[in-house]
DNA sequence: CACAATTTAGTTGTGGGCAACTCATCTAAC
DNA sequence: GTTAGATGAGTTGCCCACAACTAAATTGTG
């Protein structure tokens, strides 16, 4: 049927591209008024689920390098919602602790997914398939933040 | 079975999110031979489809406003990818043409949608059912860049 | 112990992406 | 014809994201 290869619409490129938008520009008017943006909402969830992570194992949950967590957590941090601690055992490592006010976050945010899962208007079980496939193309390219400099690649 | 609402992994948006980070890191080497970067990519592909469009018109259907489009097409234009000229009926229009070397680039990209789909590894029914749910997300969260300043709200 | 290789955060530079604005032009209503 | 409102493109400011780099600390090896 589709006879041009590269018909925006035809690839799952586009439609991919897109509804990451779509979802995140959900999201926005949900977050303002936590004073989040949608990455930092990220942050906070892997907080949530276990506090006290150094930068470094935040980097690998989100797939996101220093360059882009390093000032985020500056401006979690002049926000109050974070604490960032240089480790004493090991001084290269920051140890990322949410202050109170950023473990309360948590209540003002826990009916988030499930208002923005009703806007998707998917049925339950397409959900639960569409978390499958995307699974999937994450774990093809791994999810690492991509170790950019080359580390001697043993060729 | 989760009972935490707000686990990461049992969402849709990180997954969502983590996917589309992955596709576009999977296009990055594939498209750096052509110089360019995917959003140039997605811009290229608009043209291939339908040269002369208008930036507004390019804008709506790739769900980027001026803000974004406005530097991007600037960039193609250095590159000698594209050409932009102001509209003689209406001279707030500026019309988006290839130049013969962004035509010509077409030839260049017209084997990667092929092997970007083979790095995924999803079989063909899963990204037919995958394009599928993907559309149903772009279209409850219109696609449109969103109207920000507010052009008198009908309330 | 000495020293090379690795690891951790951070910085700089470039390119999206959106909000909010400006400016010019066009259209509609009068 | 004037003028109010709408529209098209652009700019500015802020935030994310990645590449490439730096500096400091740690680990491993001889």
């Amino acid at each position: 049927m589709q006879i041009n290869p590269l018909a925006l619409d035809e690839q799952l490129c586009f439609p991919l591209y897109s509804s990451e938008k779509t979802v995140v520009a959900a999201y926005r008017p949900l977050l303002a008024p936590l004073g989040l943006t949608y990455p930092q909402y990220l942050v906070m969830l892997a907080l949530w689920e276990q506090d006290g992570q150094p930068v470094s194992t935040l980097g690998r949950r989100l797939g996101l390098d220093s360059g882009t967590l390093s000032p985020l957590l500056k401006r979690l941090e002049a926000s109050g919602r974070i604490q960032r601690h240089r480790g004493t055992a090991d001084e290269r490592v920051v140890t990322v602790q949410l202050t109170s006010e950023g473990a309360a976050l948590r209540e003002d945010a826990v009916g988030i997914p499930a208002r923005l899962f009703a806007q998707l208007g998917l049925e339950a079980a397409e959900a639960v398939e569409l978390r499958r496939l995307l699974a999937k193309i994450c774990s093809t390219g791994q999810a690492t933040p991509a170790r950019t400099d080359n580390p001697k690649d043993p060729s």
